[in-house]
RNA sequence: GUGGGUGUAGCUCAGUUGGUUAGAGCGCCGGUUUGUGGUACCGGAGGUCGCGGGUUCAAGACCCGUCAUCCACCCCA
């Protein structure tokens, strides 16, 4: 019987081909936070079980891969009558970046500086099911502002968001916005139970997915009453104009919205936040991708202000969402802290510029092949070899005796744009042969000019 | 968790209403006189048709089960 060479569903390999592409584009990512101002942080793919437990929802908790208790404990926990998921697990794979955040905060605030501005490129695990631009292993690339209520935090949050979305070729993506008050607010209105909020903002979250209708049907089949589905629906109806300048009048918006709800306690400090925010935004990077929109709807349950999600018109899902959750860190048990932050779904992004094929201009992995044509140049080679890679080149060397036919064609697969040939003539003169493979030009010169022709190639 | 599609060579797939030794393209390996690759020509290797069972004189084709995979829903990045 022959094992599977597959990795587990869900997971996947990355070959060195993948892997220059995707770390071309953290790169990207890497550099456009760290110009905001962010440093990056490392937390363990382990979590105490407890820490994660109760902070996605209860569709979280079932989605979290759980690690199985080891030896003595498992026993034990197997002999009970009706062993539980938190019986026979004690840590489970991180589900995301935030709570390792506000976990972290909670336990080093006193040495972290007064606004912690960190970001994370790391996998999370879900146990999901596979679907397109959805694994069970995915990185996540965050930032998050700890330790300040300003609504600064989220326009330099969705600015730096702004700016990656921009370096991809994402500059039609849109960061769509709206606050958890306002939706609240919404459901006060609408006269709506408190307790079916939850199904309330599911089900208008879907308006771009199903429409109108869909949602009405949806929110009756929730228990919602068509009165206030009636209340409820108007309220939300709201376009935000867009300029010559792609411009979007998003305070107009917030004004109309302001007239219908205003009047409410919960509405009054989310119109007040997303005055401020869109007022910031004009100033920053993402002032053209900002856009209100009262249905966006997220699941995740510690958001508490602004939330945020990124919606491009060539995926249905989300390429990224975000928000302000000010109580999650006090979940730790210390005190309440504000942030906010945002997480870019990478592997969307990945998908798309794949299909877009942007993603075949990486450079090449190697500058220059020297190729091996007598056992007696090996030194040579060896040595030459040695001088090129101090002098800042990517040099590989062609470690068998094969034809010369193998020896290019090796250099052709792996994308090396150059070879250097040390036959008898060319040790004999001491100089070296290097060959261009995309033009066929040979030239026969000394070593400077070898590194020179590689070097201005280069650029 | 729910629903649908697909499993034939390394890859993408063809394979007529069941009927002899299962095909193509690409890739791979070798060769076209041993100091030159990506083009061309010639040759070659490679498949218990996902797995198990059933129907039949006969199954890659039909039926049942199972596994894998993809897509959609749920939910989400």
């Amino acid at each position: 019987m022959s094992i599977s060479t597959k990795p587990a569903s869900g997971f996947r390999d990355f070959l060195p081909n993948e892997m220059r592409q995707r770390q071309h584009v953290f790169h990207i990512i890497r550099e456009v936070y760290k110009a905001h101002g962010f440093e990056e942080l490392d937390t363990p793919c382990f979590e105490r079980l407890d820490t994660l437990l109760g902070k996605y929802g209860d569709e979280g908790d079932q989605l979290m891969f759980k690690v199985l208790q080891r030896g003595r404990k498992l026993e034990k926990a197997l002999n009970l009558d009706e062993p539980k998921d938190t019986d026979l697990a004690d840590m489970g794979l991180r589900y995301d970046l935030t709570v390792p955040l506000a976990r972290i905060y909670a336990q080093y605030k006193n040495e972290l500086p007064r606004y912690f501005k960190r970001y994370q490129i790391s996998p999370v695990w879900r146990a999901d099911r596979p679907q397109k631009g959805r694994y069970r292993e995915f990185y996540q690339c965050d930032v998050d502002i700890v330790g300040s209520s300003s609504m600064t935090c989220e326009a330099e949050v969705t600015s730096a968001l702004a700016m990656v979305l921009k370096k991809l070729d994402f500059s039609g993506a849109t960061i769509q916005v709206n606050h958890r008050m306002l939706l609240r607010a919404f459901i006060e209105a609408a006269d709506i139970d408190v307790s079916l909020e939850t199904d309330t903002l599911v089900a208008i979250d879907k308006l771009d997915k199903i429409g109108i209708d869909g949602v009405t049907k949806e929110l009756l089949e929730r228990g919602i009453t068509q009165e206030s589905i009636d209340k409820l629906l108007p309220m939300l109806d709201i376009t935000v104009d867009v300029d010559d300048q792609g411009m979007p009048d998003n305070l107009a918006a917030l004004n109309a919205l302001g007239e219908k709800i205003g009047h409410l306690e919960s509405g009054q400090q989310a119109l007040k936040d997303l005055g401020e925010l869109f007022t910031l935004g004009q100033h920053t990077a993402a002032a053209t991708m900002l856009r209100l929109d009262p249905y966006l709807a997220r699941g995740l349950s510690y958001y508490t202000g602004p939330i945020f999600e990124i919606r491009s018109s060539d995926f249905s899902g989300s390429l990224g969402g975000g928000g302000r959750y000010d109580g999650l860190i006090g979940m730790f048990g210390k005190e309440s802290v504000p942030a906010c932050g945002f997480s870019l779904g990478i592997e969307r992004i990945l998908v798309l510029l794949e299909e877009r094929q942007q993603l075949q201009q990486v450079k090449p992995p190697v500058d220059v092949l020297i190729t091996l044509w007598s056992q007696e140049a090996l030194p040579t080679c060896l040595k030459l070899a040695q001088k090129l890679r101090e002098d800042g080149l990517k040099v590989d060397l062609y470690p068998d005796l094969d034809k010369y036919k193998k020896q290019f064609k090796y250099a052709d697969e792996r994308d090396i744009p150059f070879v250097i040939l040390l036959g008898k003539d060319e040790i004999a003169q001491d100089l070296i042969g290097i060959k261009n493979l995309k033009t066929g030009e040979q030239e026969t010169v000394a070593y400077d000019k070898v590194v020179e022709i590689i070097k201005c190639k280069d650029k």
